[in-house]
RNA sequence: GGGCCGCUAGCUCAGCUGGCAGAGCAGCAGACUCUUAAUCUGCGGGUCGAAGGUUCGAAACCUUCGCGGCUCACCA
């Protein structure tokens, strides 16, 4: 094992984070966003790539501390698209928006509204993340070292933020490292005045006039500004990864001047890092969501993908390059893929060679929510179970009921893979694909040379379906019926799904036969 | 203007400590009387964006250039 070269990209991170900070008895890694919105598969990114960075650590043997920081002392800048009363959100830009309220009303304000979504879904997908609420922090005076310090250093810093700036945009003027929300009307409109070079710390605000010195161990408005916010908490917390979007990662912008502001201000190596890259969507997550502003989060993906395969997407794809998550056709080839994965890891197939064998039972690996089971998952292809729960009208017991061979151990998964299916083939599928049974009762009009061919195929194929070894034998009694009937096998065809679907079109007669199996196939045949 | 990423088969991409250019899909041929991207078998297909350089050897490393995308300089 050790003699293998490492080629996961999660195993690659936590290989260099031990090479570029030595053997420690701790590791931290953090995360962290603003939640001023719905936190959607992007910011998710973040999230699962920490994660699987955190696991390649323990998987080495190492202590580790998964951090992730919800920025919720950040103001309230916009009203995003979504969001439910925006005129109520509206009076509120410019608080934190840990101050803004609940605009559901289900949680104690805007925030811990967002917060509590991801909190809850997390868990579903393995990422159990120590939580830490920057609004907490600040107010409670936890930073008022590190704050007093950048007001110590506010020329130096000042200096490293201008280093990447032009001319033009040099920072004008007097400039301070940390911004205030007013006491008195929270919002953030405020002017530093002064500070006394110890804790006093003088502002005033331009919304409400409110002006006062405060002490910054007791002020709770007080924030340091981004670009020196994120380098004191690295120094803070001892980060020694966080990853970053693109958007951070570029010459001047904020993960390189922080790299600069913790090496110089608070006398700590910058964290290793990657950049990850954005995500695109494809198909629509579902009828109810092509509303306007509509983002895809956490939620939308596990209606769709069971979690395995959620953490297969994003384990499976190194996090520097753009994908979409597809919501479409794909979502079958998706599942194969993984399915394919799967078997690789339990050496049901062969993969095409070693290097491809080692980096599939990884990713395999990496993509279980707690670990590996100790049997092989039963297996059931995703379109096919799309089409046995069409049969039992989205029955998902009476599916699992019928599933020959599937043990009770390995039964939650595949529940869990069907209330997707179900999800997927009544909200995200085409058209082409949905069709339910007709009741018995119900008739097709059929020609009678349609009608009588189908009485033969009743009589003769359905009524022995048993009888036949496989699927291919059943096709070719099926195509015999049609020559004795003087008919093509075409139009016998569609005869067929139009009196079980009422289409034109269906899956595959052979297996689907089969599929709804005897009694109900000749119970729906049986006034023709 | 600075920086980052990409440019490999018709399409989507893999190939990233340099060692004979790969896969899926599409295409073509054949098979199955074949429907829900039907299945099986076989085949063809690339100046690796361009030019230089390093090297016994470059898609890969270096330099320059072209094209496409993103990003920063206001805020997080």
């Amino acid at each position: 094992m050790e003699q293998k070269k490492t080629i996961h990209w999660a195993d690659q991170t936590a290989e260099k984070i031990i090479e570029t900070w030595g053997e420690k008895d701790l590791y931290t890694c953090a995360s962290g966003i603003t939640p001023s919105g719905t936190v959607h598969v992007g910011n998710f990114r973040e999230m699962i790539s920490v994660e699987l960075v955190v696991r390649a650590l323990r998987d080495l043997g190492k202590n580790v501390r998964f951090i992730y920081s919800w920025d919720d002392y950040d103001v309230f800048r916009k009203v995003p698209l979504n969001m439910p009363n925006p005129e109520m959100l509206e009076k509120y830009l410019r608080f934190p928006i840990t101050m803004v309220p609940d605009p559901w009303g289900r949680d104690e304000s805007y925030a811990r509204h967002h917060e509590v979504d991801v909190e809850t879904i997390l868990p579903e997908v393995g990422i159990y993340p120590e939580f830490l609420y920057q609004a907490s922090k600040y107010r409670s005076g936890t930073y008022a070292q590190g704050i007093r310090r950048a007001l110590e250093m506010r020329e130096h810093l000042k200096t490293i933020l201008d280093k990447y700036r032009d001319e033009d945009h040099k920072i004008q003027g007097e400039w301070w490292p940390v911004a205030v929300f007013c006491s008195s009307c929270n919002r953030d409109t405020t002017q530093i005045d002064g500070w006394d070079g110890e804790w006093g710390l003088t502002y005033h605000c331009e919304t409400c006039g409110h002006s006062e010195t405060g002490d910054i161990r007791t002020l709770k408005g007080v924030k340091l500004v981004w670009r020196v916010d994120w380098p004191m908490r690295w120094a803070y917390e001892k980060v020694d990864f966080e990853p970053a979007g693109k958007d951070h990662h570029s010459q001047g912008g904020s993960f390189d001047t922080s790299k600069h502001v913790v090496e110089d201000v608070y006398g700590r190596k910058p964290p290793v890092t990657f950049r990850y890259d954005f995500i695109g969507i494809k198909g629509s997550p579902g009828k109810m969501s092509s509303s306007k502003g509509k983002v895809v989060d956490l939620y939308d993906l596990l209606r769709v993908y069971q979690p395995e395969v959620v953490r297969y997407l994003f384990a499976g794809t190194r996090p520097n390059t753009e994908f979409v998550i597809s919501f479409d056709l794909d979502v079958i080839k998706i599942y194969e893929d993984y399915d394919r994965t799967e078997r690789i890891y339990w050496g049901v197939e062969k993969a095409k060679n070693e290097d491809i064998e080692a980096l599939e039972r990884r990713i395999y690996e990496l993509s279980q929510v707690d670990r590996v089971p100790e049997e092989m998952p039963y297996q059931i292809p995703f379109r096919h179970l799309c089409n046995l729960l069409q049969i039992h009208l989205g029955d998902i017991d009476q599916v699992i009921a019928a599933l020959p061979g599937l043990k009770p151990s390995q039964e939650a998964r595949v529940r869990r893979r069907a209330q997707c299916a179900w999800y997927w083939i009544t909200e995200c599928a085409p058209e082409d694909f949905r069709f339910s049974l007709r009741r018995p009762g119900e008739r097709a009009g059929l020609s009678e040379t349609e009608a009588s061919a189908l009485r033969a195929l009743r009589d003769e194929v359905v009524a022995n379906l048993e009888a036949y070894g496989g699927e291919s034998e059943v096709a070719e009694a099926i195509y015999a019926v049609a020559q004795r009937c003087g008919i093509e096998p075409k139009q016998l065809f569609r005869a067929s799904y139009q009196a079980l679907i009422g289409k034109d079109q269906g899956p595959r007669l052979a297996g689907f036969l089969r599929a709804i199996g005897k009694e109900k196939v000749l119970a729906i045949l049986e006034q023709y």
